[in-house]
DNA sequence: ATGAAAGCGCTAACAA
DNA sequence: TTGTTAGCGCTTTCAT
């Protein structure tokens, strides 16, 4: 119960009369290779049991320059998304022993750059970071110098970087597909964050199910530049004036489809049955709103999970940095908010 | 941009012609208290910035015990109320020049109890609890050895150990109040885990509000004991069963209240229609559900928030131990889920 | 089969 | 005004 009394390989091998190697041997497992006496073994090991004893992972990381932690750096814990990411970021991460640093970018990129930067000062073994911004040129040196570093969802495929992603251009393209299998042809777009690349991915994918339909592409129906609650609602509001004839709206993350959602509302346009809605991302409460929102649903946990695998791995060998982008699958989640409003288009 | 060069104090003491000790007073702000020349503080300082050097914050831990951290034990990061105390809680301390080291003890005890004990051999500074489960004795030896240690919503008042609350029982009181306000006499209850200190207080004031308003109290009117989902979707079901006659139920989660607005859609009852609903904990979608939820919101935020202050508090004050336990006012956030049902009883 | 010694990078007494 | 030394707690050569 006494913790605080051996607190020390020093303290315990005094107290058995043997070096503090040999209890550092017996701790790290390491009995059999050395030969240490079955007796001594297991005196210690109970020792160390009862008094609840571990070798102090601060020296340890010290002498080793190991510290058997990751750093998470996220925009907003608060999210949702991220928030299942970093669920199963910890979860993974502990059951290999690793312990997760988390920062919080706030969405802010410079806060973003500075958080990672004291990470890595922090001597982290690794790091996992869902970046804000367009870019992040910053990164290229890490990128560089092989630091075992992987990008989670905004994702910059060109620093060389290892990374894991939702495949937004299929996930994107798949829901434009119902909406047009449901008879929508003016369909508007409310994007993310402009120039970043699930935003580009997300809204290439709405084009190219539009091209291959021979829908007319109308710069005008795409609206938008974050992926916020806010910028959903205004951006609905604006698209509601500039383009009336709109009968479906892609909103392109669930913070944008709330706001969207909201600005209809006011505006006494029902869903689906004015104007059908199609979100991207699932949250369990989407099934919950009026009407159930169909959405593209993104495997958050999955991609958290992926991450800490794939980091591990590069941490293992930092030979195959460089390498691996992982696309996972989207779905598109199926409920009441898109209204059919004629027959489908051949298939 | 080559970090990798200067990255002790001693190459850098070498490359000056000085000695470590001198760098090591000049990049923690003790030139002055030296008497260091300005020249070599300056090329020192100067030099740090461009190389970007910081001094190993693992050889100081080892060195000043202390580590510049603070872990953070969270049932399930994925929960909106949780995350949302997280991203306080990494802020502040940020703005501390902590760190957060987080663990998901995923809902359980024995996880929980084994994350703390990581976190204390990790040699945090301090640490921040949200525990589950009904009891959590294995915190007594922590409070009795004055460990930096803070509670945060599931709290043990008996332990002695500071803590940050909402005000559960005014909030409990404050939503029955409002119910019998608009008519309502056959009030259910969805609790949460039972024996939970917000559970009990909750309950508490709910029938403190029917007693001071002489409704009798119904024992079976009261149901569940798990804060999630499920159990609001079950227990509502059974109590519609047990009970036919009811007119509101107060969920005393967010969760519960989905899961009775799904078993009340199931059952075809209109809420508030025919059964009034009001929840607790204020989640940004709860306005966006249909119909929009009435809750209690709890100060989640300020929690986070409020919770690190008071461990750096004690950090830098172990006498103030033991002492403080903070209550957080709650508010009601009225929307559009409870239906009156005839005049108010005078008040 | 076990130990002594060195050193990871840092800071704080104690010189000078 | 600056440096020397010791030591935080650990692991790892190298000896024995």
């Amino acid at each position: 119960m006494k913790s605080s009394s051996y607190n020390s390989l020093k303290l315990i091998s005094e107290k058995f009369s043997v070096s503090p190697t040999t209890v550092s041997r017996v701790l790290s497992g390491q009995a059999k290779k050395y030969r240490i006496s079955p007796e001594t073994e297991k005196a210690i090991k109970d020792f160390a049991i009862r008094e609840n004893f571990t070798p102090n992972p601060i020296a340890k990381g010290l002498r080793l320059k190991k510290t058997l932690t990751i750093g998470l750096v996220i925009p907003d814990i608060a999210n949702p998304f991220f928030a299942g990411i970093a669920s199963q970021v910890v979860n993974v991460a502990r059951t290999h022993g690793y312990s997760i640093v988390l920062c919080d970018s706030e969405e802010n990129p410079a806060l973003e750059q500075q958080s990672v930067e004291l990470l890595w000062a922090r001597q982290v073994d690794g790091m996992i970071l869902c970046a804000v911004g367009q870019t992040a040129d910053y990164l290229v040196r890490y990128a560089r110098e092989k630091r075992p570093l992987v990008l989670v969802d905004r994702v910059f495929p060109d620093l060389g970087l290892p990374y894991v992603s939702a495949d937004n251009f299929s996930g994107a393209k798949a829901a434009t597909d119902y909406l047009l299998d449901n008879g929508h042809r003016r369909i508007a777009c409310l994007q993310g964050m402009c120039g970043t690349a699930p935003s580009k991915a997300r809204v290439s994918g709405y084009t190219t199910a539009l091209h291959a339909r021979g829908v007319p592409f109308d710069p005008r129906l795409v609206a938008g530049d974050s992926f916020g609650e806010q910028s959903g609602y205004l951006d609905t509001k604006l698209l509601l004036r500039a383009a009336p004839d709109i009968t479906a709206i892609f909103a392109m993350s669930n913070l944008l489809a709330l706001g969207a959602l909201r600005a209809l509302r006011e505006e006494n346009r029902a869903v689906p049955d004015d104007i059908s809605v199609v979100a991207f991302d699932d949250q369990p409460y989407l099934a919950h709103l009026s009407p159930p929102l169909t959405t593209v649903a993104q495997p958050h946990l999955e991609m958290g999970a992926a991450a800490v695998k794939l980091l591990l791995d590069h941490m293992r060998n930092p030979a195959n940095a460089m390498s691996s982008g992982l696309l996972l699958p989207t779905s598109l989640i199926i409920r009441k908010s898109v209204r059919k409003i004629s027959q489908p288009t051949t298939q």
